[in-house]
DNA sequence: ATTGACCTTCCCGTGCAGGGGAAGGTGCAG
DNA sequence: CTGCACCTTCCCCTGCACGGGAAGGTCAAT
């Protein structure tokens, strides 16, 4: 199948494909006699893990060093625990951040919506934040 | 007062305000008779406004129209409580997006912490993900 | 006179994951 | 023959908030 036909089978463009594979997530494709890449479904299966990993929050550069580890021979899975180990870390300090960002905005909020406009002091350009 | 004194004294670099000039959220700054920049004390209070704002988690380009609301001889007040009101909408989408996204990649974590590496499938690349 | 700490403008690079569009080749239908 | 959909490589652009470093000017102290 041609690269179009492969976007479309997982849900993603041609660019991206290229992107992968110049990008070292896809292994050169094989070419038919005018050029065109030509892909069969282990391909596609590559594709679906790539976009599996990315629902899961993963960056490219994670993707790729699994495959590359898959690639080598080797069963990825101690690695691919210890990615998502971290990336709980990384989320939960994310989450934290972002719910202590909430509350000091709500807090703002609060006070600007309980405020008259014609207290502001143009010093500070607005006093309520 | 000069670019240097300005950036340490508000805690950001000279690059930052040139950077910040360049934007638009700054006014092009007097110069000195050597072509230094020469800052005031309003300068000094509308960067800490500007690093309030971003403690806030605002965008330079919502400082900006900001600003220029007060600029323009009005009270950015009802804008402000726009932005901090959809700033809010916004961190409670992102916040729910990833808890979400922790619990999906916690699962993961279970099912391959509990795997035997052994049953991984080569054709998936990784069966637990 | 020369160092050293400042300052100026200018352009390019960072990370992330691609997207836009040019210029040209291929293959099939009408 | 022409149109159309598809493919190729190539290079630059996006958003976000700056940072790096070159090449050169300025000023006070030594």
């Amino acid at each position: 199948m041609r690269i179009g036909e492969a976007a479309s089978a997982v849900g993603l463009t041609s660019k991206t494909i290229r992107f992968y594979e110049d990008r070292g997530l896809l292994p050169p494709a094989a070419r038919s006699a005018n050029g065109y890449r030509e892909y069969g479904p282990d391909t596609i299966s590559r594709l679906e893990f790539i976009r599996r990993c990315q629902s899961a929050g993963l960056t490219l550069a994670q993707i790729q060093e699994i495959l590359h580890i898959r690639d080598s021979g080797t069963t990825p899975c101690t690695r691919v625990r210890d990615i998502l180990g971290q990336q709980l870390i990384d989320l939960d300090k994310t989450i934290a951040e972002l719910t202590a960002l909430r509350a000091s905005v709500a807090e703002h909020f609060r006070t600007i919506d309980a405020a008259d406009p014609i207290n502001c002091d143009k010093e500070q350009i607005c006093s309520y934040i």
